[in-house]
RNA sequence: GCGGGCGUGGCGGAACUGGCAGACGCACUGGAUUUAGGUUCCAGCGAUGAAAAUCGUGGGGGUUCAAAUCCCCCCGCCCGCACCA
């Protein structure tokens, strides 16, 4: 029996998509186009299996739409400049530009094993001066537009890499990448005003319709849109020699926000951030207070300190003038619930409508004056106990507000302040700017020279790229940048004396924002060729990790924006169409001391259980992501080696749906294997003879044929559907089911041969996309000259698609008792008496006539006794 | 705490819009082929039961001729955010 040879179809069919240019692809007006991508990957030395499972959805869609006529672009590059290259420095003497490129050499085998469709001459490199010059220049340009701006402001220290982090990878206070506890520090850095489109980003994730709904959540809960109110309360000063308070907004107040400005007649204190300027400036008086201070930096922000962590506040000896009332002053606390970095760094505290101010005002014995009362209470007696009252409800003690609605209310508050110049309605975000610099070296250098006379002077375009030294060392903690000996020392471009260059570089997240457009047109000598960008963007289809929903699928629909608005392209989403695909998980397996096992390292005992190497008991853990800490890994080598590409790939379509975790078990690759050798099979070795391609199938089928035939076109509409809606799991099970019933061929039957190779001709192009070597092989069995990359998709003939005889259950009384054969579409009426005929239905109904019969045409019948 | 998702055989999972629950596969059981193992082929495989039948989609209620699917309450798991004023 022929077993199915990989080894050589595999590398025969690489070889020849190669030198045909299969895979090519051209702008062409007429034509419509499909851009598939996914996240391209960081080189960190070799593919794993989930990589490979999002690879192998890509090049599904991509195969799946070029059969179906679309011009399809499919690219791959190297998100190529990051940390782990320069830890590689640090630690084992490697140049990172050598780490990267020798990763690259390796992964890119990987993926040329693999045989996936991309069109390999638009392959980047982020890493390279051709790439990261045209960021450069966008900085320059987003530096011009005021999309790029300098300050001093705290930053997110990462002490494990040595640089900052944006407020985006720090993860429970921690660094995304390190896990080290992240400090605050003060920092001059650079930013990109991403805050400029908080409410475009916002309102735009409207339109994404074909984006998971999850990650629109997460993007608009991260840009955190609230309506509320700027509100100053002045300054009473009881102290003789108050400090001085320049630069807070107005002089000599403190402005606050609220999203309720209808409770502004419960305030009962005014708190301030621990890092409010006035606060530190309180503190350079008050050693009290700057301990305090001290002691709120200390706990830190994590999620586990903030649960455990009470309300503490320190009374300052001001107070604080009430805006709607003058005669009234509240006292003004540094509480360590207040964040400087939203809002205005300061609250008024209402404790009768709010949880936090009701916690804080117990403890410090302040007032609760309740002012919106629950609808039907009674205002003499209502009382807040424990639980703030956070409701809808009317506004009462409250002056000219009593009665409103608490909507009304927050109007009326508005139109007040305004009036009084007390403040005014806003909205504030919880989306901040994002720090783009990086105190390391394998990254973008920022296009920037810091001159002691003309201050901040951009880099002129002519002298672009700011390319990265060669020549660095990694012996020394910090930047290698900032010590190179010479390279940071330049003459100012502005008045031409000494001055030195920005040694900083971008943060990673710089290149992944825009590498999408430098695919339509990849060895453009500008950053991206317009028309040929507008040709093939937005991208159609995008797959990738949920883990960037924030991070890289935010930074991307920002700079968009700032390149539109730059006048590169007109564009404002880049992603019209984005999956995010499970993670491939497997068995973890630990020894008695408690230490990780590779799966290779555990074997079966006599009786079953897991032992180790030595034959000592081993514990079979929970499933979880593939990690090297775990041990659970699986290499991609012995893979491919042992089942071939095609085999790989179609166990990662078919054992879950993409969207879920995969657990990736040797049981069903073994499975799959079985399954490639079957199908082989099947066309090497037909039960029947088999009549040239294209010969006419006979107008008269026997019912068996017939009915063989019309699973083959429906086999068709289920897939085509079922890839439409990236249900591949259900696509390979419609294959297989197909399949099944084409080894039950009726061989002896007239016609057999024909229906035969109908039917494998239908399988092989409907795995095309999914084990395309295998595809082509059993193709060129068949006796095609052309390659299933270019045969197009199959098409169903309808009325085949439907069957003629339809099998209907029979209910009593909804309990299913019998099945019905009809033609289809047949009357209700005929329905009803095929079902009461039934001798089951005849015998439930004794005799009497049913009380009533439901009849649903072509799928059931309820007889209700 | 807030937001979202999920819960179906031993396992992964099917079930269109309320209409035959368990497709397809993995594992397993029995048999055939084979020197043996593997492969391959045939049969079985939700539970109880000899059978007829009954029960069965996390639990409890409800709507309906009919509920895995819709509604209410509860339990459990996963993900995201989290002192956001």
């Amino acid at each position: 029996m022929s077993r199915y040879n990989f080894r050589e179809t595999e590398a025969k069919w690489q070889r020849i998509w190669d030198e045909r240019g299969c895979f090519a692809a051209r702008e062409d007006a007429a034509r419509p186009k499909y851009y598939v991508l996914e996240m391209f990957p960081y080189p960190s030395g070799k593919l794993h299996v989930g990589h490979v499972r999002n690879y192998t959805m890509g090049d599904l869609v991509a195969r799946y739409r070029r059969a179906q006529g679309y011009n399809v672009l499919h690219p791959m590059g190297w998100d190529a400049f990051g940390l782990p290259a320069e830890n590689a420095a640090i630690a084992g003497g490697i140049h990172p530009a050598v780490w990267t490129g020798d990763n690259i050499a390796t992964m890119r085998g990987q993926l040329k094993r693999m045989g996936f469709a991309y069109d390999w001459a638009r392959e980047i490199a982020t890493c390279h001066p051709e790439y990261y010059r045209h960021e450069q220049k966008m900085f320059l340009d987003f530096l011009a537009e005021g999309l790029a701006y300098r300050k001093e402001s705290w930053v997110n220290w990462d002490p494990a890499e040595n640089t900052v982090l944006a407020n985006e990878q720090v993860i429970d206070g921690r660094g995304w990448r390190s896990g080290a506890i992240v400090e605050r520090r003060l920092l001059s850095q650079w930013f990109l005003r991403i805050t400029a489109f908080s409410d475009e980003l916002l309102e735009a994730l409207q339109t994404l319709d074909r984006w998971p709904e999850r990650v629109r959540l997460m993007q608009e809960k991260w840009i955190g849109r609230s309506e509320g109110a700027r509100v100053r309360f002045g300054i009473a000063d009881p102290h003789p020699n108050p400090p001085p308070l320049a630069g807070e907004g107005r002089e000599g107040a403190i402005e606050v926000f609220t999203t309720r400005p209808d409770t502004l007649y419960g305030a009962s204190f005014v708190a301030l951030s621990p890092h409010h300027p006035l606060a530190q400036r309180l503190a350079d008086e008050d050693p009290a207070l700057a301990e305090f201070i001290a002691e709120c930096d200390r706990l830190g922000t994590s999620e586990a300190v903030i649960e455990a962590a009470e309300k503490r506040g320190y009374r300052t000896p001001l107070e604080a003038v009430h805006p709607l009332d003058p005669t009234r002053r509240v006292p003004v606390y540094v509480a360590n619930f207040v964040l400087m970095e939203y809002g205005t760094g300061a609250i008024f505290g209402c404790p009768a409508h709010d949880q936090r101010d009701l916690d804080f005002a117990r403890k410090y014995r302040l007032p609760v004056i309740p002012v919106i009362l629950p609808p039907g209470a009674d205002p003499a007696n209502f009382a807040i106990g424990d639980t703030a009252y956070v409701e809808d409800g009317t506004a009462f003690n409250s002056d000219f507000l009593d009665g409103l609605s608490v909507a009304a209310a927050k109007r009326a508050v508005g139109a007040r302040l305004e009036e009084l110049g007390h403040g005014e309605r806003t909205i504030a975000y919880r989306l901040r700017d994002w720090g783009v610099s990086r105190q390391r070296y394998w990254g973008c250098p920022i296009p920037v020279i810091h001159c002691p006379s003309c201050g901040i002077v951009p880099v002129p375009e002519s002298d672009l790229p700011v390319k990265l030294p060669e020549d660095v060392t990694f012996d020394l903690p910090g930047n290698p940048l900032d010590r190179h000996p010479t390279w940071k020392h330049v003459a100012c471009p502005a008045c031409g004396g000494k001055a030195t260059r920005e040694t900083d570089t971008f943060d990673t997240f710089f290149e992944s924002s825009w590498y999408f457009l430098r695919f339509c047109s990849a060895r453009a000598p500008n950053a991206f060729d317009r028309a040929a960008a507008e040709y093939w963007m937005p991208v159609d289809q995008y797959i990738g990790g949920v883990e960037h929903a924030v991070l890289h699928l935010l930074y991307s629909r920002f700079f968009t924006r700032a390149l539109k608005q730059c006048g590169y392209i007109d564009l404002d989403e880049p992603f019209a169409g984005l999956f995010t695909q499970g993670m491939v998980c497997h068995q973890t397996y630990q020894n008695a001391e408690g230490e990780w096992l590779f799966p290779e390292e555990v074997a079966a005992a006599p009786d079953g259980s897991a032992v180790d190497q030595s034959g000592r008991p081993v514990t079979a853990g929970r499933l979880e992501k593939m990690s090297k800490s775990k041990k659970n890994v699986v290499g991609l080598e012995a893979i491919v080696e042992t089942y071939g590409a095609d085999t790989a790939r179609l166990y990662l379509l078919s054992d879950s749906p993409p969207e879920r975790d995969l657990e990736w078990t040797d049981s069903g690759i073994e499975g799959i294997w079985r399954y490639v050798n079957r199908l082989w099979r099947l066309v090497s070795e037909p039960a029947v003879l088999l009549p040239p391609p294209g010969a006419a199938i006979p107008p008269t089928l026997p019912p068996a044929l017939d009915a063989l035939r019309r699973r083959i076109h429906k086999t068709i509409v289920a897939v085509t559907d079922d890839l439409d809606k990236f249900r591949f799991n259900r696509a390979v099970a419609r294959i297989r089911e197909l399949t099944n019933a084409l080894e039950d061929l009726p061989a002896a039957e007239n016609g057999a041969g024909a229906v035969l190779r109908e039917g494998l001709e239908a399988a092989t192009l409907l795995l095309g996309p999914m084990m395309p070597h295998l595809a082509e092989e059993m193709w060129q069995a068949l006796g095609h000259k052309g390659l299933v990359a270019e045969a197009g998709w199959p098409k169903a003939d309808p009325d085949l698609a439907r069957d003629e005889q339809v099998t209907i259950a029979v209910q009593i009384n909804g309990k299913l008792r019998g099945t019905i054969d009809l033609p289809r579409d047949a009357a209700a009426v005929a329905a009803e008496e095929a079902a009461l005929a039934l001798p089951q239905v005849a015998r439930m109904l004794e005799g009497r006539p049913p009380r009533k019969v439901v009849v649903v045409p072509n799928r059931i019948v309820n007889v209700v006794a």
